[in-house]
DNA sequence: CTGAAAGCGCTTACAG
DNA sequence: CTGAAAGCGCTTACAG
């Protein structure tokens, strides 16, 4: 018997049936032309396309893809939807996406384990192909679990492995060396970080500062640690601990461009100049960089190519899912106005 | 006979047949626990839950969206992921669709109609239960195409009415008017207004433009428009143009806030003091309003209760296709150091 | 409170 | 080159 679907919304909707009826053939013939599988007369599919410009028929993807186990979807799974650097991660991953005819799907965690779960799940469940996830800051279980579950996973920045777990790593510490030679180059000799105290513990953080750690140790200089929350107000909190210590430093290389942001402002409201008095180089390169004064100094993670090489490891976790290689993505000093 | 799935990237995956054979009931008894629709002993109950969690079972949404029609899932449509307000705008919709244990898509579209119709398309055959476009920039064809079908859309800021479309307007011109009024109460006499210059035509600018008319209109005061693209560098091009012209604005209201940065910034490298010499307010409050220096005084949208509006809209016009009444939300005049 | 059957819209071997 | 049938994993009236 039928179901009934009165308070459906979308009732009357078009499907393969109708097309195949009004042409007077089956539904299979119909499903070849519109994935173009070719064996059909070029008569009978110019009627079949005529058919579905006038019927304004849409294949169901959901249909196709409980049958064939593929959507032709990739989900990208971050923490925040407002964090800039993510968003222009986005872009990327979108970009190379659509040069492979895929639909990016976007989901935030807001750095919540539980909630990484949830998003992990729904997407699993809309049957995405893979997901990209970064920055990986839940629970690994989550993330292995899934994986477990035939779902292929990129992560970013995160040493993990296992089955159908591919990883893209930046270059993080040779950006912090990078940084911190320019720093030493151009004369500065008493070189701060500020790092992110939720992340002292994490990877993310830890590259950075082990690039830091060398130069300034070739140099033969010490290290002067601060740290604040991953955000511009945690960067202003940074720049208040650089100002109040007794020997002030010339220089900071700070976390993230958003930190960086911060630690601009507060030294402009304190009267200190960037970069006479105090040097400052950020790592990312947000667009942000350019539209303050001074210009921020920074790490450059490529996104457009980070987008690209993930999409890349999802695709060949599909056919190796015991494991892509891992993939290291070299990082550049933007030089600009700011150190 | 049954479909090769060699090639499956999900084989062996747990379905509700395999819970219901380990517990020893029937399928619809797994589902109605799936779905918690009561009518089953705890016992049997309980016994489900273990084997779902011992199997890992993850009910197949496509399978369910089929037969149910419905996603629990809604799509946000926008221009560009890299745009701030656009991205915190998702962050409302986000919360709020999890208030209604909702997923969230989020796609883009370059600001470019035929991959605004490739994503409303993509976002149809995935059998999202309603789509939220912002901005609306594309075809409205596409958008009229899009709810003929059978698919509830949301427009924010932009006049379009018709079967299973709702609109959200933000009170722009009310944003132009406090705006300038502040200027002029400021004691600014010269009040510049820096547009977009891909909307001149279109109801955003001309909105935020009438508040500016009139406000201006009261005093007695003369017009002075200037336009760039919308972008930060479009920004810096509109504060140039301001800085040739022979009598000098004293204050400058700009189109958005990325626009507003860019204007800051070349004020700023042009020895103009702000709010010394010119004003600058801005549109939006953007995160980046209180990170840079001078602080951005602009006209706050509240992106949390937009978000939220805009999913409330969605809901009642599936309820009533015929559409919802229009909603105008008000803005906020946020005054910080700019201006 | 639970089961057997039908069917959502599509694709896939298999015949003709 | 095209058709008829089976089935993806689930939910929904209908019986018992």
């Amino acid at each position: 018997m039928s179901i009934d679907r009165a308070d459906s919304g979308r009732r009357g909707v078009v499907t393969l049936d109708d097309v195949a009826r009004r042409v007077g053939v089956s539904a299979r013939t119909v499903s070849r032309v519109v994935n173009d599988q070719g064996g059909c007369t070029p008569a009978t599919r110019e009627r079949i396309l005529a058919a579905i410009d006038e019927l304004g028929y849409r294949p169901n993807l959901l249909a196709r893809g409980l049958l064939t186990n593929r959507s032709d979807t990739i989900g990208l799974v971050g923490a925040e939807m407002a964090d800039p650097f993510f968003t222009e991660l986005a872009d990327g991953v979108q970009r190379a996406a659509r040069e492979l005819r895929r639909t990016m799907f976007f989901a935030s965690t807001d750095r919540d384990a539980v909630r990484q779960a949830q998003v992990l799940s729904s997407l699993y469940g809309h049957g995405v192909d893979g997901v990209i996830v970064f920055p990986a800051a839940g629970s690994e279980a989550d993330i292995l679990a899934t994986a477990a579950n035939g779902l292929p996973v990129v992560l970013v920045d995160r040493e993990l492995s296992g089955h159908n777990i591919a990883v893209v790593n930046n270059d993080l510490r040779a950006g912090g060396l990078l940084a911190t030679e320019h720093l030493i180059r151009s004369g500065r000799r008493r070189i701060a970080m500020a790092t992110d105290e939720n992340t002292l513990h994490d990877q993310a953080g830890e590259r950075r500062q082990a690039g830091y750690r060398d130069a300034l140790g070739s140099a033969g200089m010490a290290e002067r640690l601060v740290s604040g929350a991953n955000t511009v107000d945690g960067g202003r909190a940074c720049a208040r601990q650089l100002l109040a210590s007794g020997d002030r430093p010339d220089a900071v290389f700070v976390f993230n461009d958003l930190m960086a942001l911060g630690v601009l402002q507060e030294l402009g409201r304190s009267g200190i100049t960037v970069p006479g008095d105090i040097a400052v180089v950020g790592f990312d390169d947000i667009a942000m960089c350019d539209a303050v004064a001074p210009r921020l100094t920074t790490v450059r993670i490529d996104r457009d190519r980070l987008g690209r090489v993930a999409v890349e490891q999802l695709q060949s976790l599909r056919d190796r899912p015991g494991g892509a290689d891992p993939v290291c993505l070299d990082v550049e000093l933007v030089v600009r106005e700011s150190g």
